[in-house]
DNA sequence: TCGATTGTCTAGCGGTGCTAGGATTCGAAT
DNA sequence: ATTCGAATCCTAGCACCGCTAGACAATCGA
């Protein structure tokens, strides 16, 4: 079975590569770059094995997501944990969040701007996206506000974060005022 | 030149055919669809058609833009000049702005998802942009609070709607609770 | 050693945005 | 009325896309 067992392996670790190298890609040249002849190119294999891992280039985006989803809320609960008092936690998460989107803007498209084929907000949502958006929470809660349901306060929070996200990054929003943006949502958003 | 207005004349009409015929076919089945064989066989005219109008589908694109703009401008002003009070008026502006977005969904992403290759944020930023902007700020500037810029918080303003108004669409958020979100929203937000 | 299974590749399908270059139409000047 | 020149439009094609059928080679169990 030991050779079974082999091939297993390397055929995860090869199912590694190939989505290590779309989030490469992505991030280097933009999700259109990331064409199944390049992606194919770059891991050394034809395209048809990209087809015997995913089901297509949509199911790459969505793997590419979910790990970007873990490394997110690790961001995020790293951030909160290292400041003191709910209203610190706030705007150090918002300020992770912020500049996680910044710093992975293709990971953050396959998470929130393209379709991964995954789903959000049910039962079967896979459990990096729950996670993430518990991450959220866990701070969150804290700042809801005395009958304000905890959930539903995060998803406004999280939507402002997003609308920030990628509205400033497509060059809707101008860049300069960030930081007081944040200062701003988070004075009026959270109840101290 | 009479004959020479007539041609410009018609050339103007087919152009805004063309626009047209784009947002129409991008509204029933997607911007995905929106090819330009397929637009070119709508309009009846060739593919090389489009490129003596438009450098490309960018521009297209960015046409389509540009009408939803004005479009989703009076909207909001329709909306927040029928309300009372400040509050209220905030209020209606929230509930047009996501309705627009969710009544012309393809208009929306031409707008703030898509590229169109229009400038934002800028001197050079299209009219009718800077436009629906003003319209935001209009009602906003009225309950952004003491000491804080009116252009800072329509933007922060601007953003949190965005970003519910994305979430929402694409299934990240749960369509169920999108009202109460809205009223979360203006409470925290909006100085009374 | 042989047959079957597994794995991988080459080649190709129908589609995309975009464009070169030829054909046609049509106004204007003779 | 005829001819010339310019403007207009279309056919055909390029390089690329996501995806797949089917041929081929390598490997395993008997």
């Amino acid at each position: 079975m030991s050779v079974q067992e082999r091939k297993q392996r390397e055929r995860a670790e090869r199912e590694r590569l190939i989505v290590a190298t779309a989030r490469e890609l992505a991030e280097q040249q933009g999700w259109d770059a990331v064409t199944t002849r390049r992606l194919a190119e770059r891991i050394e294999y034809s395209q048809p094995v990209l087809y015997s891992h995913f089901r297509g280039k949509r199911e790459i985006i969505g793997a590419v997501a979910l790990g970007g989803a873990a490394e997110m809320a690790a961001a995020v609960r790293a951030a909160a944990s290292a400041a003191d008092g709910p209203r610190a936690r706030v705007t150090a998460l918002a300020r992770a969040y912020l500049d996680f989107a910044d710093r992975n803007p293709a990971v953050y498209d396959a998470m929130f701007q393209l379709d991964g084929g995954l789903a959000f907000a049910q039962e079967d949502t896979p459990e990096p996206l729950k996670d993430a958006f518990a991450a959220l929470l866990e701070s969150l809660s804290e700042v809801a506000g005395d009958g304000v349901h905890p959930g539903l306060f995060t998803e406004v929070f999280w939507a402002a974060l997003h609308g920030l996200a990628t509205l400033t990054r497509s060059g809707r929003l101008p860049p300069g005022d960030a930081e007081r943006r944040v200062e701003l949502l988070v004075d009026r958003l959270a109840v101290v």
